[in-house]
RNA sequence: GCCGGGAUGGCGGAAUUGGUAGACGCAGCGGACUCAAAAUCCGCCGGUGGCGACACCAUGAGGGUUCGACUCCCUCUCCCGGCACCA
């Protein structure tokens, strides 16, 4: 054994030993239960972030505990290797997506062994090879068999001077991000796949899912959206015809308040009424301009135009006028919405803004209404009572859409009607790196599928995107084929799909990656569903969703035998960093790395300002955000692997904040973190002839010095334990820390003595082994404390370690400390309160006064109120 | 704008879920060792008042419930995540 730790040597020499016995090789075996843990897989952006160090090392303490407590566990590894940023690289160094993904890929997955995961490699996969992405294909095709995929128009931001499609990523400020050009709304033809076909099921099982936290449910629920509403129609003639409005809503009780409605761009009444028009023909033209993002149609300016066309309102029969709102969505609900401006905030203000009337229909005792300002109690849908609305008058709000729907019924105008906010899923991309869509379109027989026998439809891989649409529509070898129908000339589809499609199965694949033959074969059966899943916040509705949508649709083709991909998830918040910038007069925004800037800080560590190392000249704060190439505030976790190594690394990660919150970089703590591990290493040292000569088990009963070293021991294992199970490792570190306090400061002479240290190394060694295995492997060995640490038995507290014959109770006085008191553990409530009377602090204090109450609470204090 | 979450010393965070606010660590200050420095070790470390015992203030701000509130309720401020083509 060496005096000094070297983590280097230690990291080497256990990553050796692990690869050397396939000690992270998982294999099906039925007596023990199983734990699939699965951290949600990266894109290979070319080298590990601090989230990626976080999220994996999450991971790996959850699964190196469960295998310590006797589960057969599975960890798998791979790539989300199709996207955006490949195609980016591309355009700015001119290397094809393909080698500069594998080549990010190969240099990724070094990073990550030497962090020492407990990883089955055998079974890694990227979505970007043939052999994954051809069941994306094989099960597209199936969906499309069972009408779950289908095709219809979406909007997308178009930029017109590149005349390319933009992510809503490249869309700033509504103008293309290398053009600068205003972005377009387009509306094309798109492969959609029904999720709404499942919403129902989606959000029924959310409750089901007790191992899911409880804000993520909230928000899939909130964005699945079901409301009950109410759908009708406004009649009206036009052109000679009868024809009809047709809107949806969730506040039928005031249907008697609308004056006016507003229609889409879009909408067909649009398009009919700006035929006559040509000033409204030019507002539908200015309202294609902008992104198609949710968050701009929501905060931008709401405008509108009359179109001259008037319905009738289904029960009064009075004149509407319709208008054209830019507000109004095409793709959601019918494109048209009835305008209540007394009762919606948004209409309120539409309606001021245009001079159009506004008419309150609802009441509420004690409120007055005024046409002067918005007040929230307007859209209140408790207690609210009709007014001003005929035979409805006096009717809550209930009541009142029952009696409203039932006479849209009666005259065939509507009815009841469940709408969801979650729309189906559009997958197609105009984009080149990605799963190509497995079609083909021929001049006679429309769109075919590709056979099954030809799949996969292989990417090439050598294309360069330059930026002006996708490079897939110019190669004429991907794109000319024959019709498998007709054997006619054809064209292949070029649009390829959303990255979401690939990572929505993944963790299925692995529990088979090596079956070449079939999507999954019967051991996903045992493997699945993933016990613990694990990943960024940020994925909590989208992702996760998908993943959940796309496991039904496989159950319900007989390939899975469950319908919840995730039996329990942990969200872990983001890496933040603060951002340094300074912006010249004229000329761009220069980014700095926070390891460029020096804080200064007044002598009582207060911050003043910040400088650049460089030149000591002032920078200014871009608060913090989320660790990105483009604010230039990333941390690389590559230097702090190879200055103090990865059990440091993986440690302070752990010991920095709790999982689920977000984690805001500092680099001070790292040298903390480090300075344990040289600790833990120079204790075991020190004790490495005591621990030989120690008897293996403890001689009781112990002398009393000892008996507190075990008691804080056994204690802090206790609490350690607690805080495994609600993944709170920080204070796991915390108590592994405190149990190495506690035995650097214990006597060491005698054998009983010895006994306790070496117990508390070995409970020691086994607690920290999640979170920093290589220096506990080593030690674990060095130390001869039994077998082979990665499967030894996880250490439990004893209780006879723990007991205690008095114990020390708080004592309050009015609520307020005013010191302790001395009791046996066994102690009767009427024992407690008389011990607490007679304690020094409470006689001075009630100067002879009777108190009027005291309050026991057992283990733990007694509170006396005067 | 809408949905979800967060705020505790100079800093990261803890508080057994309504019961000692500040565990553990970082930074800082003082000391030991050293020719010196680094490393290491020991001590102090929320604020105000007091020689001191101690008292008062303090968990983003303001109110409320309670014997007792970081924890529960109401109002507000700021920050973070998501908003369907970033992953």
């Amino acid at each position: 054994m060496q005096e000094r730790y070297d983590p280097a040597a230690v990291e080497r020499a256990a990553q050796e030993h692990w690869e050397r016995t396939s000690a992270f090789r998982a294999a099906e075996d039925p007596g023990r239960p199983k734990y699939y843990c699965l951290s949600m897989f990266p894109y290979p952006s070319g080298k590990l972030h601090m989230g990626h160090v976080r999220n994996y090392t999450i991971g790996d303490v959850l699964a190196r505990h469960h295998r310590m407590r006797g589960f057969n566990v599975l960890q798998p590894m791979g790539w989300d290797a199709f996207g955006l940023p490949a195609e980016n690289a591309a355009m700015a160094h001119g290397v094809p997506p393909a080698k500069w993904t594998w080549d990010n890929i190969a240099y990724m997955k070094r990073q990550l062994k030497s962090l020492g995961f407990a990883i089955d490699w055998s079974r890694e996969l990227a979505t970007c090879s043939p052999e994954y992405y051809r069941w994306n294909q094989w099960l597209f095709l199936r969906m499309l068999e069972k009408g779950i995929a289908y095709k219809k128009t979406g909007a997308v931001n178009w930029d017109p001077v590149d005349k390319t499609v933009l992510a809503n990523e490249q869309v700033i400020d509504g103008r293309g991000w290398r053009t600068g050009a205003p972005v377009e709304k387009r509306e094309i033809p798109m492969y959609y796949l029904a999720i709404t076909r499942y919403a129902e099921e989606l959000l029924a099982e959310l409750d089901h899912l007790p191992g899911w936290p409880e804000r993520v449910r909230t928000m899939q629920a909130n964005w699945i959206g079901k409301s009950h509403g109410v759908r009708f129609a406004f009649p009206f003639e036009l052109d000679g015809r009868q024809e009809k409005l047709w809107v949806f809503t969730t506040r039928a009780d005031t249907i008697m308040g609308v004056t006016f409605c507003a229609v889409a761009a879009e909408h067909p009444l649009a398009t009919r009424a700006a035929r006559d028009d040509p000033r409204l023909a030019a507002f539908i033209e200015e309202c294609k301009h902008g992104s198609v993002m949710e968050a701009d149609l929501a905060t931008m300016e709401k405008k509108g135009m009359p179109t001259g066309i008037l319905v009738r309102h289904p029960l009064t029969g009075e004149r509407i006028e319709v208008w054209v709102g830019n507000y109004v969505l095409m793709g959601y609900g019918e494109g048209a919405v009835m305008a209540v401006p007394a009762h919606d905030e948004r209409d309120f203000h539409f309606a001021k803004k245009y001079g159009l009337p506004i008419r309150q229909v609802i009441d509420l005792p004690g409120k007055s209404f005024s046409l002067d300002a918005w007040q929230e109690w307007y859209a209140d849908k408790q207690s609210g009572r009709c007014v001003h609305s005929g035979r409805y008058d006096g009717l809550g709000i209930e009541e009142a859409m029952e009696a409203i729907a039932a006479d849209l019924e009666a005259k065939g105008l509507g009815g009841r009607q469940v709408t969801w906010r979650l729309r189906d899923w559009g997958i197609s991309r105009q984009r080149y790196w990605g799963c190509p869509i497995p079609l083909i379109h021929c001049e006679t027989c429309g769109t075919v599928p590709v056979p099954d026998a030809e799949l996969p439809v292989v990417l090439p891989e050598d294309c360069v995107p330059d930026g002006s649409g996708n490079p897939l529509a110019r190669r004429r070898d991907f794109v000319e084929c024959r019709c498998p129908k007709c054997k006619a000339p054809a064209r292949r589809e070029t649009d390829t799909m959303d990255t979401f499609v690939d990572s929505s199965w993944y963790y299925s694949r692995y529990a088979c990656a090596d079956n070449a033959g079939r999507m999954v074969d019967e051991r996903v059966n045992y493997w699945l569903p993933v016990d613990q899943y694990i990943g960024g916040i940020e994925h909590a509705i989208l992702h996760l969703l998908y993943s959940r949508f796309w496991t039904k649709v496989m159950r319900d083709l007989g390939l899975v035998g469950f319908g919840e991909p995730f039996s329990r998830l942990l969200t872990q918040g983001m890496v933040l960093n603060e951002v340094f910038f300074r912006k010249p007069a004229s000329g761009r925004i220069a980014y700095y790395n926070p390891a460029e800037v020096e804080i200064r800080r007044d002598e009582k560590g207060n911050r003043i300002q910040a400088v650049l190392k460089a030149d000591g000249a002032p920078v200014d704060s871009g608060g913090v955000t989320t660790m990105s190439k483009s604010k230039n505030n990333g941390v690389d976790p590559q230097a702090l692997i190879e200055r103090c190594g990865a059990d440091t690394a993986r440690f302070f990660m752990m010991f920095a904040s709790p999982p689920e919150q977000t984690l805001e970089w500092s680099d001070a703590g790292v040298e903390g973190a480090y300075r344990f591990l040289k600790r833990v290493w120079a204790f075991a040292w020190t004790m490495r002839e005591t621990v030989a000569s120690a008897p293996g088990s403890v001689p009781l009963p112990l002398p009393d010095a000892a008996t507190a070293t075990r008691r804080t021991i056994h204690f802090n294992l206790k609490q350690a334990n607690y805080d495994f199970g609600k993944f709170q490792f920080n204070t796991v570190a915390s108590a592994a820390m405190k149990m190495l306090n506690a035995l650097e400061a214990a006597p060491r002479s005698g054998a009983a003595e010895a006994a306790v240290v070496r117990e508390g190394l070995s409970i020691l060694l086994r607690l920290l082994s999640p979170i920093t295995p290589h220096l506990c492997h080593a030690l674990w060995s060095e130390l001869a404390l039994g077998g082979e640490l990665l499967d030894a038995p996880w250490p439990e507290p004893a209780a006879e370690a723990l007991a205690r014959e008095r114990i020390e109770l708080v004592l309050q006085i009015n609520g307020k400390m005013r010191g302790s008191v001395q009791v046996a553990a066994s102690a009767s409530r009427e024992d407690i309160e008389r011990a607490a009377l007679a304690a020094e602090a409470a006689c001075r204090i009630l100067a002879g006064r009777t108190p009027k109450k005291v309050v026991v609470v057992p283990g733990r204090l007694v509170n006396i109120v005067p």
